[in-house]
DNA sequence: CCTATAATTCGTCAGATAACGAAGTATAGT
DNA sequence: ACTATACTTCGTTATCTGACGAATTATAGG
């Protein structure tokens, strides 16, 4: 209960864990988009991932080679539940997420060759 | 926005602060009651009680040598009070909680000479 | 004015955390 | 089988955080 508690507080007291998450608001996304969004390295972004699904913020789904990352949903425990929609109405029109959010457009659009400039673009 | 987003989160991922926090559920305390039901120095306590301010999280009031803090209330913005409704609620009837709120009976209820004997008690 | 009390600020130290690259695992395509 | 791709795990390093005691500030009371 302190523990579920304290592993979500903890998920949702860092800058990048937060933009990752709200970054899944529109959808699933595989490690390689949240690596492109984020700007960060692959290790640092499956820990920063790893530490969300531990406190239940988030869930994996596995489909090949790849690893897609979804919000919780309706089957997650009320305290993540409400953990999340305080934290997305919180953030709704940040700028720095919205910077994000433009960010992922091309992602989700553009083949994975294209996309460096494309999100350097913005 | 993020900026005070990410300041209430860290201020709520630590055990020592969330567990300040609930104890001023049932209403103010001075600094030195604080410290007793934590069991940790002042400065410390001190510390941990700024950071919760900054998170406008408590509000401070000043009578005397004393500073009472208290939750922060109606004219808080509304992700502090939400935060503090999801807090309270998610943390309602954990045990380490229920143990602070037994030794702030007697805190409240007993003059400061006789206070250490009652908390060893539990 | 002097002392005691309540709290904060400052300096220090140990332990936690976030970043990276290198190495390892797993899967898809040839 | 071999190579490339997608992630994860591990080890390292720099920075952040939480704890304390000592020093400081502010107020109450003799």
């Amino acid at each position: 209960m302190m523990r579920d508690y304290l592993q979500i507080t903890k998920a949702l007291g860092d800058e990048t864990r937060v933009r990752a998450l709200v970054s899944l608001a529109e959808g699933e996304l595989c490690v390689c988009q949240i690596i492109e969004v984020l700007g960060l390295s692959p290790s640092t972004v499956s820990k920063h991932m790893s530490i969300l699904q531990q406190a239940q913020l988030v869930v994996r789904r596995k489909d090949g080679r790849w690893h897609y990352y979804r919000l919780a949903g309706r089957d997650a425990p009320p305290i993540v539940r409400q953990a999340l929609r305080w934290t997305l109405k919180s953030l709704d029109g940040e700028r720095l997420i919205a910077k994000d959010a433009k960010a992922l457009c091309c992602i989700r659009e553009t083949d994975r060759k294209e996309l460096t400039a494309c999100y350097n673009a913005n």
